[in-house]
DNA sequence: ATAAATTTTTAGACTAATCTAAAAATAATA
DNA sequence: TATTATTTTTAGATTAGTCTAAAAATTTAT
């Protein structure tokens, strides 16, 4: 079924999944070149094999998209790499500013029954240690409504369920902050000379956070 | 300190290593070629290589050695591979047949405080699931006392403590015949005809054994 | 000690993945 | 629309890892 697929295949086509993701467009030579750290030469050199083993839909001068094949395989990247980080923290301790690189690495290992035999000794997680959602065998994400903090209006609030970065020098500001998944924050004011959002965390302690933070943190929002 | 060493090359380490240990001498150019599946050729190729990195001892048409450096660096892929494998078989549930060429994969993941929170997980075992010894952080090795079960006598028992070989035919056959780590055999008779040997297993069930398994069965010898 | 057999190395070529520099296509601007 | 700027592709090289075929060194046997 599927053509043998390097470990380098494999990152092309998580970058090609995130930038289609969060864009909501076609992926650009530039987008990659730019999300994989290498030259525009050579992703157009590796947007002809992916293309050639039909996991890319790819005309020349055209952005690319991926092919039900190439977005199979991204979803499995990203269920493994997910899974891992759960297995990182909630196993071995890891805290969630460490995870990321070495899921990098784990994500690639190539075992279809280790994967399911880690889901379930995990519990079946649906969501990371930074809050982002699992995908399942099927590659089904588990929708969850949330807003980002920065969209929050004051008085309103909510708990915090995810990040949109994992980069460790923002996690470890979090870990600092005390804002860990499932604090509750209330919006006490919104500053609108540099955005920044004074908040108040868990009913105790009121600080106030950067737009780049508040821009990077998703909160579920609670009513009443 | 040590240079950056990629999968292939740690591979033709661990298999030197295999092979310096095993016979007791210098690995020469086809030993390699044997043990790695590569030509020759490819074998004189990466040995240049491995020496230019003072991995190995190397000249021309002499055998080669690990260095120490070599040495360090095969014994933490053995290291991290019978970890591996032991987390997949007492927290994935895995059979013993199943592990080795998922921990293969394993072995290359790199990341030293995963190791060690990892070995902590497991309660830092000493043997993996065939009874390998696990090298600890130093590289140390625990001996024991143990000798293939076509060495022992009649009259003689003991208890299985380790297999020579993991292919998955071999434990699979080892299963059916209730021949796992820790079963007593006592030794009923041996046949010089074909050097089958015959057991009495557990106190409960005799079979025989055909040279071939007793050969790549360890016992440790118990007095009495 | 020669000759024959075996082992090991060299020569030359291929693929995957990368690069820089230059050319071509597309998009933006005047 | 013509010019300029940006994006993308091509051309040509490089490196790691592999191969086959042939040459050279070493070992074994006569
Ligand atoms: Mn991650
Ligand atoms: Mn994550
Ligand atoms: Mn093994
Ligand atoms: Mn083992």
């Amino acid at each position: 079924m599927l053509p043998n697929i390097s470990q380098t295949e494999e990152n092309y086509l998580k970058a090609i999944f995130n930038i289609c993701e969060k864009e909501e467009k076609s992926a650009g030579t530039n987008d990659i070149s730019n999300e994989m750290q290498t030259s525009a030469a050579s992703v157009t050199d590796m947007l002809k094999r992916l293309s050639e083993k039909k996991l890319i839909n790819y005309a020349k001068y055209k952005g690319v998209t991926l092919t039900k094949k190439g977005s199979e395989v991204a979803t499995q990247l990203i269920r493994k790499h997910r899974l891992w980080e759960t297995f990182l923290v909630e196993k071995l301790q890891f805290s969630w500013d460490k995870v990321h690189d070495i899921a990098e690495q784990l994500e690639h290992i190539k075992a279809p029954e280790l994967v399911e035999k880690l889901d379930d000794f995990l519990g079946n997680p649906k969501f990371d240690p930074h809050g982002d959602p699992i995908p399942d065998a099927d590659g089904k994400f588990t929708y969850r409504k949330q807003i980002q903090l920065s969209d929050a209006k004051v008085g309103e609030w909510g708990v915090v369920v995810g990040v949109q970065e994992d980069s460790e020098k923002f996690l470890q500001y979090l870990d600092k902050q005390g804002l860990v998944l499932g604090t509750r924050i209330e919006i006490i004011e919104k500053f609108s000379y540099d955005d920044s959002i004074q908040i108040l965390l868990n009913g105790e302690k009121e600080l106030v956070l950067s737009d780049k933070v508040s821009r990077n943190l998703f909160i579920q929002r609670k009513n009443n």
